[in-house]
DNA sequence: GATGAATGAGCTTTCATTCAT
DNA sequence: GATGAATGAAAGCTCATTCAT
């Protein structure tokens, strides 16, 4: 099915270019299909946009899921969930960097709406695991949404750093950053 | 004088569309100015884009340093640094978007080469203050470069959705939550 | 095929205009195409001229050799030579301008380089019919390179001038001329 | 005086790129004065062209006319002839190349009627001089004007050549080259 | 289902010309 | 006389989209 080969060259170059910069003829150049192909399958730049971001995130949030399905003391389950957020980010990078940065305006708005649906279903995603903490009473009270907000902000520019500067960081060190600061903060534990 | 003018236009229209969208008949048509004066004044876009982000990042860090040259009690003035730069952001956001988020490829790679430049220069400030904090025995040891990403991440995120989202969340619940994960993570207490 | 009637299209234009003054819609214009159609087929202004320029010297170096098969005595047959080089540079005007005296800088550099090659391949042509001459024994001993260059000039001006001046001469008087010079020259034969 | 530096400023960049490629900034950069005093002097950068093409042929006449003045057996006095006019258009190059080669469209119709009435009078120049030889009885019948421009048509390739390949031949060949075939032709005088 | 030649609106950029000083 | 900042029409080129095959 020429369908998936689309989407999957659609993911590679939309992640490396952005929604403007990515070009028709590369994503059929690099599906190997013929242009024209594009349009028999999706009716337009933006509908191609809309489907690749929305397929994507299926997958990511399958396998976050699956990999949090084991039964561990919350310290471990916490750095677990940052770890395996972080390996998902650099593993689906491309996708992952669009759920987080694109809104730019120029995309049809009911495509731009459905993206920001996605990106929401993301956060929610995300907000819904912090409230699984606070439910059991490992986190303080706090706005959830808005902590998920800074969260998803904290990893996409960890990350982004990360990909953007190969050799300078390690992934161990981007993990520890994050959990230490999401666990106790910066402040020493006598300055409060 | 133009210049300045043609400044500000780009400003805005870089911000609210980013570097490939933004027009620069717009630009010209929101300076009030003919677009060949878009040309005499600067070579071409990417030197235009190079100047906005380079000339603006003078006015943010002098406002910043400006605010904290206070002499507070350490949490105070955490407090205040944090509410300092999201009141920043929010008043600079056209400059604050471009400066966190722009990087997208197909820029002339000598500007592409600046605008990371100017990048870097801002975390370095963030982090220039961290270090402070450090010295002064209020913060936990650290490293310092990738802690100044995720504040930085955590402040674009987090303000982003501030200004997408009007009226759904008050500049004060940014600031509370942002302070309050900054100082002390997402954990209780009595959890580690 | 398109591609034909934009190359018959470009010669027109470019040889009434030069490169420089050449507009690419007027090219699309003539050839009664959509401009992105020109930069289907070719993959710039540059690209054109030199594909107008290679493909149609081709079709004039065939016209000639055809003519020259013959099997004449000498005298006839360097006045055929003229006349042919002569009515092939009316018929083929358009091209023969361009090849004799567009060099113009401002072209790609690659291109420039292939332009100079096919008026090499003129010149050596013409060279060639009179190392032939010369082998002969019919000729002077001469400069051949030089020789050939010399005829092309005169060719060129003679040929322009007769174009420019439409009713002024007749094509015989320019034949009669330049086989005039080109055979006894022009001074009197007992003037020695 | 102005108007003098901004003649010869233009005389070296029209020579050097043509009219339409020549830009009335860099004519400017190189005269030293500031655009405005172009149009302050020349109502366009057609007239300004036309002015440079009509004075700087005075100065040529002007230096053959003296250089002629001898009084030489012929057959000495023609080789001088051609060797001065291969001189100064060797020195002149820049201005004989617009005399020679420029008609191209896009110039004032105005200003191309007085061109070619400047290129006429370069013509005439050498077809009177023609005419001389021919009154004294040293030229074969001939028609004059269209001798004059087969002869001009030679120098004109013969030096561009020699300009565009420099080292490869010497002034001497080009001038022997001309006189031999201006004198008694290429054919070998037994092959009447 | 699939193709790719063809399209044309729209982009960045250039440059002769103007005019307030 | 002289300036140079400002202009805007026009150029080369791009690319999402269409459609006949």
């Amino acid at each position: 099915m020429k369908r998936k080969k689309i989407l999957e060259a659609a993911a590679i170059v939309f992640s490396k270019k952005g929604f403007h910069q990515a070009r028709m003829d590369e994503i059929a150049a690099v599906a190997n299909v013929a242009k024209g192909t594009l349009y028999y399958n999706f009716s337009s730049k933006s509908m191609l946009f809309s489907a690749t971001v929305t397929e994507g995130l299926e997958t990511i949030v399958k396998q976050v899921s699956e990999k949090l399905d084991l039964d561990l003391p919350f310290s471990e389950h916490f750095r677990l969930l940052i770890e395996t957020m972080i390996s998902l980010y650099l593993k689906n990078s491309r996708l992952a960097r669009i759920l987080l940065n694109e809104l730019s305006s120029g995309i049809d708005s009911r495509v731009l709406a459905e993206i920001e649906t996605v990106q929401e279903r993301f956060l929610s995603f995300i907000a819904n695991l912090l409230l699984k903490g606070q439910e059991r009473d490992y986190l303080k009270p706090m706005n959830i949404e808005l902590a998920a907000i800074a969260v998803a902000g904290q990893i996409n520019s960890l990350c982004k750093y990360h990909l953007h500067n190969p050799g300078k960081t390690s992934k161990e060190q981007i993990v520890d950053t994050l959990f230490s600061i999401l666990s106790t903060g910066l402040l020493k534990p006598d300055n409060t």
